[in-house]
DNA sequence: GAATGTTATTCTGTATATTGAATGACGGAA
DNA sequence: TTCCGTCATTCAATATACAGAATAACATTC
């Protein structure tokens, strides 16, 4: 599409940029596809597009059923994967942590990676194993301005506020802030260190989110992680001050750690 | 090297045979590596290699360190690994008979893709929480004819014994079979369904392997999955007819389920 | 401070990956 | 059956990704 397009045409190795868009194609749809259904859909010609799924068939990224000629993602993707969550210092270190505060106020805990004003990602998770929890899957990828993350990426992203609100209106929620509550829960997190999103990303669940910093906090820099809490607004209320230090602290303490 | 040389040669992409050995390589490192390192441990001109490093941080597939120059896997992977886990049939069908055999059995079990005589990879695992238990992660790649699996693939892939036996050779095992002893193993499993290492592959260690034919047995394919079971020997002995019965079963009813 | 070994990076001609049209192969409809 | 549409795949011409040398930016050592 014209996303592609633009990653490609910069770079010096666009078959990588179409490879990699094939395998979120694969993973997104979940079905088997064909060649040209694939092709169609990323604005790539259907010879190209052969090659491209022939290479990653090669590497065992996708897998080919010879009757149907359907490709789907393959198991190759498992093992980079592994490899990444074995050697992230964000991800051994925060789970500890996340597993004790999880355990202690009987939430889910996540630890998120930011991607600029794009996304994050669930790199680590732990959950309270009484009763139902809301709860997401590590690999999950969620709008980076939705939700607590998000005010807590504006808070202290130190980005303009015409870089947020365009992105700020394309976002989903059950209960959608106006953009000035949004900016004042924004200025609110930066005073205190801690976002809440109170019931508006999901209606009845309050997120908790503090920014994590390499090697400590730095206002000068970006976070590139933060440390989330997810809990039942209700069940939660009597304790979310306590909860809120508790998560500002790991979260403190984890960022020193860091990097040595 | 050498290998990535001819499926790069074969290939009319061979960027992305490029990529993925890199992605493999940083994977397999765990430490970040700067560009000439990484050309010169994959036998590329580091100007190519430069261009496929850029390629994959623009796809996030790779984290770039500017201050270090050095790379490492990023949290892109992970999308990828999730997207296939979700969607995988033998991943979601598995996972029930492996919790229940793992509990009832007090053991750990596994389900792995097999692919071909190269490798197999583990693609879900159960294990009983009681004590200490031997355990492999997701995501793990093991020769294909090593312990038990190895002997279920050359059992049921009808593979000729010339392809078997200079593989067989390079393989590392604490209490290695002779290549005699290995044969007879390998056709008692033929007859018995199941294969069984007792503590050659790893001193101690009894596995259990029954392989899963999509659609239910047909011995004129080769098995795409198999079903793995691990224990302690000497605490397994009183059981393993019965866990024998019982992991060909679950193979057995799970291929049938297996595409609709 | 000069020299030497690194390293990452830019530059340029050429082998080649990409393209779009042509060819086959298939399956459903008439 | 024969037609038609759609599919995967091959092919030959050309735009371009790539290899290799040259450069630039470092550290380290003398």
């Amino acid at each position: 599409m014209t996303e592609l397009g633009d990653t490609m045409k910069a770079s010096k190795a666009p078959a990588i940029a179409r490879a990699a868009a094939v395998l979120r194609l694969l993973g997104k749809r979940g079905v088997p596809m064909g060649v040209q259904a694939i092709a169609r859909e990323l604005g790539l010609v259907p010879s190209t597009c052969l090659y491209v799924l022939r290479a990653l068939v090669a590497e065992e990224l996708v897998a080919f059923d010879a009757d149907t000629k359907r490709y789907t993602l393959d198991a190759g993707v498992l093992t980079l994967a592994r490899a990444w969550l074995r050697r992230d210092q964000f991800n051994d270190l925060a789970q500890a942590p996340l597993d004790r505060l999880a355990r202690e106020f009987g939430i889910t805990t996540l630890g998120v990676q930011v991607f600029g004003l794009d996304h994050i990602i669930v790199t680590a998770m732990s959950q309270s194993g009484q009763n139902f929890q809301l709860s997401t899957q590590v690999g999950s990828r969620f709008p980076a301005l939705v939700s607590a993350t998000g005010r807590c990426i504006a808070a202290f992203g130190n980005y303009p506020v015409s870089e947020l609100e365009p992105r700020f209106e394309h976002l989903r929620w059950d209960e959608a802030p106006s953009w000035q509550e949004w900016l004042a829960q924004v200025e609110e997190a930066r005073l205190s260190g801690v976002a809440v999103d109170a019931g508006h990303y999901i209606a009845g669940v309050t997120v908790i989110a503090a920014p994590v910093w390499k090697g400590g906090r730095d206002d000068t820099r970006r976070p590139g992680h933060a440390l989330v809490a997810i809990g039942i607004g209700a069940a939660l209320r009597s304790e979310l001050p306590r909860l809120k230090e508790a998560l500002k602290g790991a979260a403190r303490s984890l960022g020193e750690q860091l990097e040595g």
